[in-house]
DNA sequence: CGCTCGTTTGACTGGTGTCAAGCGCAGTGG
DNA sequence: CCACTGCGCTTGACACCAGTCAAACGAGCG
């Protein structure tokens, strides 16, 4: 019934992907959270580690629900996001493979916000027990700790920046842009194109935008020749352009 | 010519505020990340702490500056913001006794924000490498400086959350109701009074909007007489009223 | 073939921004 | 003591970005 993961992927775009599902081959565990974990001493498989497939559009976790460890995202996208009670939605953040949901699952049994898989998801859950103990028995393990939930934070006011202060075209290709930028550090880009299965809605719900402005702003992209997507493919046309309308630098 | 820290709090409503200025007497020594490193074992003065004072107005930090420690905020009001090369600026906090500048100068030795006083300031300076060797000492230290880390995070996903889904009356209510209830949880509220140091400008910067708009709201919110504001001075005048305009509950 | 779901487009609305002027107060200096 | 000045608040007129509503389209799927 579902999918093999590999398969699921070559839908969206052919992009690199995983065909087995221990830590050996994943190339998120040289990266992010798992990393941590792993080095110095590159034990096959770090302590406590279980693991989960979710298909795509369900929840992977929901706010409030008890919660025994950091869950990793070893492949596939997701989504981590707030929802308000009349039904409105605030997209936090896009989580890649590597990212872990939250490093606070160290200290806290239940989270404020849900995470929903965008694609097929694998993820990996570390005990939280385990964790802890591996985390006494090597003191060194707390700058990177330390280091990653600075990294959420830094990127939580920069899309607080993005929000308060930017117009929909300059948010929506920063967006992109930073999708790329990250899927690129990750090896998952192909040149100037690479998978991008959030839909319009999502982008939306992201930037704080109507799905109908979103639309308009691409079409807009689109017809200036500046990126194509389609068939959940991202492909940048005219990059320096692209990074104008974002106004980086 | 610097005036006494006391007289100058006078100047913006006669509210508590300390007299000295050492850790014992500091209210703030008792909370957030100060009480970290006197508790279990409340030693007069916790290990490396130097202290500064900072005019209205001036900056106590500026982006990537060099910092060797974790700045906490004794006295005073402060904010937390990012400014854009063409001159836009985005408040990400409000900082109020007690809160440390960031957790993450624990690890990082710059910050990608700057921070500036509303009011005279006093901040308190604890030198890296003494918390570095605290903490080393303390193992039980590292979670509830990672639940500072956290809550600092969660703030962000909550403001997040206000500047993508809510519109300018729900923002501006839940800033001021906010305020409030940060202040009040260190008792700095006299009833439904408090302090508010903030210009309309800064409420602008902090919640993504002209202030110009956030005049017009506030005229609003005081024509209905949900609350007053004037010289420095806040009084919610109908407290579920202004909480059904905040969307609470 | 006829759903459903996401995208696209158009017409219109409305919330928020922009520009500009005036006001009041506090500080300053003659 | 009183102009003068600067700054923040207030208000009005107007512009425009983004939201709303509605309809049509196309792809995927049973």
């Amino acid at each position: 019934m579902d999918l093999d993961i590999a398969t699921r992927h070559r839908n969206i775009g052919g992009f690199p992907t995983l065909q087995r599902s221990d830590c050996a081959q994943c190339p998120a565990a040289h990266a992010g959270f798992c990393r941590l974990l792993r080095e110095p001493s590159p034990s096959r498989t770090a302590p406590g580690c279980s693991r989960q497939l979710a298909r795509a559009q369900r929840n992977i976790y929901v706010a409030g629900q008890r919660l025994d460890g950091v869950a990793v995202i070893c492949d596939g996208w997701a989504v981590r996001y707030a929802q308000l009670p009349d039904g409105r939605r605030q997209i936090l953040s896009v989580l890649l493979p590597g990212d872990a949901i939250s490093a606070a699952a160290l200290v806290k049994s239940s989270l404020d916000f849900s995470v929903q898989a965008l694609t097929e998801t694998r993820v990996c859950h570390y005990d939280r027990t385990a964790l802890r103990a591996r985390l006494a028995g090597d003191p060194s393990l707390f700058d990177e700790l330390a280091m990653l939930f600075e990294a959420e934070r830094e990127q939580a006011d920069r899309s607080l920046t993005d929000l308060g202060q930017r117009p929909a075209d300059e948010r929506i290709a920063r967006f992109i842009l930073q999708i790329m930028q990250r899927l690129g550090a990750r090896g998952l880009t192909q040149g100037l194109s690479f998978a991008f299965p959030l839909r319009q809605y999502h982008v939306a719900d992201a930037m704080g935008l109507t799905a109908v402005h979103v639309n308009r702003v691409i079409g807009q992209f689109r017809r200036e020749r500046l990126l194509e997507c389609a068939g959940g493919v991202m492909r940048i046309l005219d990059h320096d352009a692209l990074r104008r309308v974002a106004n980086i630098r």
